[in-house]
DNA sequence: AATATAAATGATAATCATTTTCTTTTAACA
DNA sequence: TGTTAAAAGAAAATGATTATCATTTATATT
């Protein structure tokens, strides 16, 4: 994933704090908060809180970014792309996307409804194979 | 509904309270903290916002009562029923119970993912058939 | 390449939300 | 009633997020 061109394409400047947020997100595919800036001072060992929530907002705001709200757990960020639901394992805390016909579920929703549909937010928690 | 059944029924002690704040989850489906804490105060003038915090967490542990996580929003807060998704409107924001087959979703999540579901967070934003 | 400028960064303080602590009060039960 | 463990209330402490402002930097333009 080019993150220069991910940012340029949402009107954001190029910075090497927002390249490493980006980068960091990519590579776990969730991540709050907290993890993000113990992670990145790794790369930028004085880069500030603010910054990175400035930059965290920023990034939302474009929809670059999209926050994922998680039952008894902090917020995780992910890169936006296509409608996905996500999957929780309560036991060792395993969280990734899964793939799932949305379109079909929303087109469920909408008949009962009559709403028009613009997003979902689909989590679905249990135990994974590994853990049970 | 019976309250004070309720509290006893989930091991905790009834107050006077507690009463009121099941009854304005009831009345209202569903409230955030702060709605909660301005309104309980008209019955109570003198309550803690810890009391409240307190029992909100109380509640919680003893399954009464469930946090709602909403995309872009304070949590809310209802009392456990059967499991249901949820409608919100982004203009109005009117949030809503909505009846779905549920079964059936968590049943093609299983097969997909082979993890032992325990509980959904579905959520739908859109925009309700009065704002559109 | 040098420069202008609008935006981003970093440090810190301020704010807001939630939790903790401790004393007083109350619900539940003998 | 009296006892006791739990709950309520007040206030302080903690934690998370946002705002402020001086400094630095990315980008567009000479």
């Amino acid at each position: 994933m080019n993150y220069e061109n991910l940012l340029r394409e949402h009107g954001l400047k190029v910075t090497p704090q927002r390249l490493g947020i980006l980068s960091l997100m990519d590579l776990y595919g969730h991540i709050n908060v907290d993890e993000m800036y113990r992670e990145i001072k790794k790369q930028f060992s004085s880069i500030s809180l603010a910054t990175m929530y400035k930059n965290i907002i920023a990034m939302s705001e474009a929809s670059l970014i999209k926050e994922v709200k998680v039952p008894q757990q902090k917020s995780k960020f992910e890169i936006v792309k296509s409608p996905h639901g996500h999957l929780l394992c309560n036991s060792c805390g395993n969280f990734v996307d899964i793939e799932m016909d949305i379109e079909k579920i929303v087109e469920d929703v909408t008949k009962k409804s009559h709403y028009k549909m613009l997003e979902t937010s689909l989590v679905f928690c249990g135990v994974c194979p590994s853990c049970a």
